[in-house]
DNA sequence: CATTTGACGCCAA
DNA sequence: TTTGGCGCCAAAT
C-alpha cells in the first residue's frame, strides 16, 4: 500500500453522498495534481468495495468506467442524487 | 530494468 | 465546437 493510494482512498471516502468529483480534482486533493491518471489506474487496480469510486466521474462529468460495471455506477450515482435531494 | 497500457485532462488547430 | 496530439503517474507485461 504506497502513500499515494491511501490519499487517493482517503479523498474518494470524503466524497459526499450524492456528490461525484472529477479525477483532476480527486488527484488534486491527494496531492497529486498531475496524477489523474494514476488515480484511475489505482481504482482500477485496486479498487475496494469500501471505496465509492462510483462518484468519481470524468471531466466532461460522463462516466468512465465501473469495476462492476458502468450501469451499476449509473444506478449508484441516480439513487445517490435522490437520496441528497431528499428535502 | 525498459516499454506499454489505462477508469484522464489540457492545449492547439 | 470537435479532433488530434502531448503530458503525467502508477501498475502490468
Amino acid at each position: 500500500m504506497t502513500s499515494f493510494k491511501k490519499k487517493v482512498f482517503a479523498v474518494v471516502k470524503k466524497i459526499p453522498l450524492g456528490t461525484t468529483l472529477t479525477y483532476k480534482e480527486v488527484a488534486n486533493r491527494a496531492g497529486y495534481p498531475k496524477a489523474f491518471r494514476a488515480v484511475g489506474n489505482v481504482l482500477n487496480t485496486n479498487y475496494d468495495l469500501d471505496i465509492p469510486c462510483h462518484r468519481v466521474v470524468r471531466r466532461n462529468g460522463e462516466i468512465g468506467g465501473y469495476n462492476r460495471g458502468v450501469v451499476e455506477k449509473r444506478k449508484l450515482l441516480k439513487n445517490e442524487t435522490l437520496l441528497s435531494r431528499t428535502s
